[in-house]
Formats: structure tokens, sequence, C-alpha cells
DNA sequence: AATCTAGGTTGCAAATCAGTACTTAGATTA
DNA sequence: TAATCTAAGTACTGATTTGCAACCTAGATT
């Protein structure tokens, strides 16, 4: 497993986080119990129910996810047979990836979105696209994308003048959070 | 493994894209072979040596990409032994969800952006994070989603209302392509 | 004609998966 | 309080999948 990374960190240039994220949430199973996780189970007997998982399988994921840091382990206080499994905000940040891979499906797959639809809780209608976009919010397609090496990257690219741009673009959407 | 599937879109309230998606390039490698195809690479024994696969895998997870619609595979005009594997639309339309697991990665297993460094070529400057939002483009966070049933929805979600936000905020945001 | 190359296929051992039975600590019930 | 039940695992089994190396075949090169 671990051959992975060596392999791919080894190619000069070519330093990439992909294999190491495949490690943690590549195997089989986990980003279907992340998707039940999301969807508020936290037992384990209900992710077998829910996912139809082998129990051993389960119990493996689980423990690697929880020493991935993706998902804690917590007996529970008022029955102490049951743990509750929760996730981490490392583990809450792979939605927009579950997300994208779903929309993905939804779109070249079955054709239809998924029901129930995940909404913006604000205004409660559907939320959009997942899509790469520029530092200023531009939305980029495939051909709009260039390789650059760190130490030839535009100066405007760190320092004062992308902070500026950001800000502002800020400014034109009305966004308050950012990521 | 048809059987996710089944299980899945047998739970009542519960037609998720995601166990599809996953059924076809939720396979180990398959992230792997993609990135690669972005890259450039197009060739069997470039896949080869460039990720470290075993052949027989390798050929195994081509076919699969191959009639599952992500790649073409066309023996080259001028030496007929080769043959160019390249990446059809559907195959790219991938590249937001991979992109979004390198980032993770970068963010919580790696710590620094890979090199080379993704960008905009318009600009030259990095591409900005992947994440989610709602139909007028502000950002959304996990605690800030919702599940609708369809038949719920906000009668604004759909018919002249929503295009009518939907092109505003592209005004707003200068942006021409929709995804 | 002999050799080399690209892109596979085949066979085999090792690892992983899936299914089921068993275990153990703790709750519930009679 | 003993008998039962439940949640969360572990252990054992056979079936799949992987990784590795050897082999194969059509087409290019020498």
């Amino acid at each position: 497993m671990d051959k992975i990374r060596e392999n791919l960190s080894s190619l000069p240039g070519d330093e990439c986080s992909l294999p190491v994220s495949l490690e943690v949430i590549g195997e089989r199973w986990c980003f279907m119990i992340l998707r039940a996780a999301l969807n508020g189970v936290g037992h384990f007997e209900d992710f077998l129910s829910e996912i139809g998982i082998a129990r051993n399988i389960l119990a493996n994921r689980l423990t690697r996810m929880v020493e991935a840091g993706i998902m804690t382990r917590r007996p529970c206080d008022h029955d102490k047979r049951k743990v509750e499994y929760r996730l981490t905000d490392k583990g809450q940040d792979l939605l927009p990836t579950m997300i994208a891979l779903r929309q993905w499906g939804e779109k070249w797959e079955t054709g239809v979105p998924s029901n129930p639809i995940l909404c913006d809780s604000r205004d409660r209608l559907p939320i959009g696209q997942i899509n790469m976009r520029a530092h200023d919010g531009r939305v980029l397609e495939m051909e709009d994308l260039c390789w650059i090496d760190e130490s030839e990257l535009n100066p405007k690219a760190d320092g004062a003048g992308r902070e500026d741009m950001v800000v502002r673009h800020l400014k034109e959407i009305g966004e308050s959070s950012v990521a």
C-alpha cells in the first residue's frame, strides 16, 4: 500500500497528494461509510444495515478511519454497550469530494438527481454544481488549466496582490466565509 | 459488485448516485490512471511506468474504463502496435472530484501544496479551493446544508425564478461558462 | 530473416473480501 | 438474581482480487 506513495513521490517534479488521499480513503466502502455518517448514522449496527457491508470489513474500516483522524470513536454515556462514531473536521472536509462524485454519477450514470436533494438551508434551494474556479471565482474548465512549477509562479499569486483580488471578489458576490 | 447498487436503491427515500459512481471509478488505481491521463499519458507502457501498477491490472482497468465511457481506445495511425487512450468528456468531468480529493490530501495529509501547481492558464494563478456553493455562488459549509425531498422543493428552485437568479449571479461575477 | 517493441494474456501465490458463527461486556426482563 | 437480549466486535471459512513474472502476438526495425 505504501508503495504507491513511494513510487510517486520519487518521480521528479511530481509530488502529488492524490495517492496519499487514496491511501486513506480510497479503500472500498470508505465513501459509503462517509455518506452514512454524513446522514447522521453513528452506530456500528446502523452502518451495517444501512450500507450492507460485512461486519468484519466495517470494523476494519472504522478502525482505520479513526486512526486516520477522519472519525472519532466514543462509547455512549447512557448505554455503555454502544459506541458513537462521529466525523471529525477532517472527515467533514471530504464532503465536497463526495458531492462532486455524486453529481458526476447523477450527470453521467443515473441521469436523475438523487432524492432527497441536497439544499442550502438558507433558501432551501438545491446546491450548485461543484466545479473548479479561479482565485477570483470564475468557473474553470479543463482546457483553462495548466501546471506551473512552484518556482515559476506569477508573483501576483502571493502577497498583497492576490489578497486584494480575493477580497474584491468576495465583496462582489457578497461572500462572508473564506475557505 | 452490483449488490451495492441494489442494496441502496432499494432503501426507501434514499436514491443516491454515489454507489453507482463508485462502481465505475471506485476501484483501486482508477483515480491514478485518471490523473496520469490528465497529465497527458495515453499509452499502455507509459501508464505502467508512471503509476507502478501491474500489467494485468492496468489492462483490466483500461478495458473497464473504456467500457464505462470514461476513456476511448484507438490504435495509432503511424505505428499500429501502439494504442492511444484518451479521456472522454465523461472522464474529464471527473476532474473536479479528483482535484477536490487532492486538495483534501494537501490540507490534511501532506500539508504542502503539490508541485507543480494547478493554475488558471488565463492569469497563471493557482486555482481556488473546490467547495460547495449555493445556486447563487455563496460558499456553503456542511452546517449550511439540508436534505429536502423532491416533492417539497421550494418552487423557486425550478422554472424562471431560478434561472433569473443564476443569470443575475453570473453577471455579477462576470462569468461566461455555465457548468 | 532475426530481433525488438507495444500491448496485451496466462498462471500462480499472497492478500483482501464476504458471509457466518462465535464472544464479551453491558442492559433488560422474569 | 438468573436468564435473556443487544451492541460491537473477533475468528474462521471459502471466494475474489491483487501483484508478479513469464509468455504471446502483431507489427516495426535492423
